[in-house]
DNA sequence: TAGTCGTGGTA
DNA sequence: TTACCAAGACT
């Protein structure tokens, strides 16, 4: 019974794969291209909590500047979180560097998941993935999809998180011995376009005559998820610094810290506003603005975003200065700002002070 | 274990 | 408009 899930699964897989950029068609040997496991680790570091839409850009935008494992260990860490930005999770560009680095140094990927699971930014999911897509091992990989999947099939009714040890045995005992990585694309597949968090379409199911979900008809509810907590509403407040350069202007850009949100990107100097607490409204260089540079600021409206798990209304105020505005940070061209690599919270800010210009 | 960490599409 | 959520990792 359970081998005949996989092969009822591989049959469906096999007419109604998705064609992507950094996929092998079904029942392909393994590419014989030294690139081809930086290109299954790369999409699927990118693929973390990210749709295949807003990935596929990304994935063609760096294989395309760095083609091989080699190149992208040698760009200086700014390029690559640059290059990320407006994908997420930027700690995933930094592990991304880390992990290059690493690779490149043991002269390639590791093959076993035992060893891809010892690399920055490779948990359980993605180092069961590589080893089975990119290597051919047996592997057995469990994603949000997979775990919906399996919830179902097997009627589960225990609820997440609780639920993950089940699950993973079930995964493990329907995971077949070959094309382990063509399975879990299947399941994959199955998930985000049949097997729907809502709407499951199971007219269309390859595995709907084995589905006990279906059967007792409470697929749809499954898996139980935890009720999620409600985004608290934030304010901060953004600066955006201007002077005249010659013939064109620049902005006064600074990075933030490494580590939390928005990690190591550049962004607009700011008054300190978290997911935690609302900013104090003053400029960071110290004093308030009406201090240092009374008189000075327009106040140029606010930015709404939402974050995982706040949302944020960013004020934002403008200024011209001739001088420095002190603390660490950097002159910007404006007309080369796209080049920065601002993620979206400040892109929007951007886009806010360049609409009231000129 | 539960909280932290982005973004854009969708209903 | 709001809420959900997508190929999770890390602490």
């Amino acid at each position: 019974m359970t081998a005949s899930i996989s092969d009822a699964l591989l049959d469906w897989y096999d007419r109604n794969a998705r064609a992507l950029p950094w996929r092998n068609p079904p029942g392909a040997p393994l590419p014989d291209d030294a690139a081809w496991p930086y290109r299954v680790w790369l999409s699927e570091v990118m693929l973390q909590q990210t749709t295949v839409a807003a990935v596929k850009p990304y994935f063609e935008a760096f294989t395309r500047r760095w083609p091989t494992v080699e190149d992208l260990a040698a760009a200086p860490e700014d390029d690559v979180m640059a290059a990320w930005a407006g994908l997420g999770y930027y700690s995933r560009a930094r592990n991304l560097v880390k992990c290059a680095r690493a690779v490149a140094a043991r002269g390639g990927f590791p093959a076993e998941e035992a060893g891809l699971r010892e690399l920055p930014g490779l948990g359980a999911y993605t180092s069961a993935a590589i080893a089975a897509i990119a290597f051919g091992r047996r592997a057995v990989v469990v994603d949000a999809n997979v775990e919906r999947v399996v919830a179902r099939l097997f009627a589960l009714r225990q609820p997440l998180p609780g639920a993950r040890k089940p699950i993973r045995e079930k995964a493990e005992a329907i995971t077949p011995e070959m094309r382990a990585g063509d399975f879990a694309q299947a399941m994959m597949d199955l998930g985000s376009q049949v097997c729907t968090a809502k709407a499951p379409r199971c007219l269309l199911c390859p595995l709907s005559s084995d589905c006990e979900g279906r059967e007792k008809g409470i697929a749809e509810s499954l898996p139980i998820k935890p009720a999620k907590k409600a985004k608290p509403e934030r304010r901060g407040t953004a600066f955006w610094i201007e002077r005249i350069n010659g013939p064109g202007r620049e902005v006064w850009l600074v990075k933030r810290p490494g580590t939390g949100m928005l990690g190591g990107m550049r962004a607009l100097p700011d008054d300190g506003w978290s997911a935690r607490d609302d900013g104090s409204g003053a400029a960071p260089w110290g004093g308030n603005p009406e201090g240092m540079w009374a008189g000075v600021w327009e106040d140029l409206g606010a930015v709404r975003h939402t974050f995982t798990h706040a949302h944020l209304t960013l004020g934002l105020r403008r200024a011209e200065i001739s001088g420095e505005p002190g603390g660490e940070g950097e002159w910007w061209p404006i007309e080369r700002l796209e080049e920065a690599g601002l993620p979206t919270l400040y892109a929007k800010a951007a886009r806010l002070a360049l609409a009231r210009e000129s």
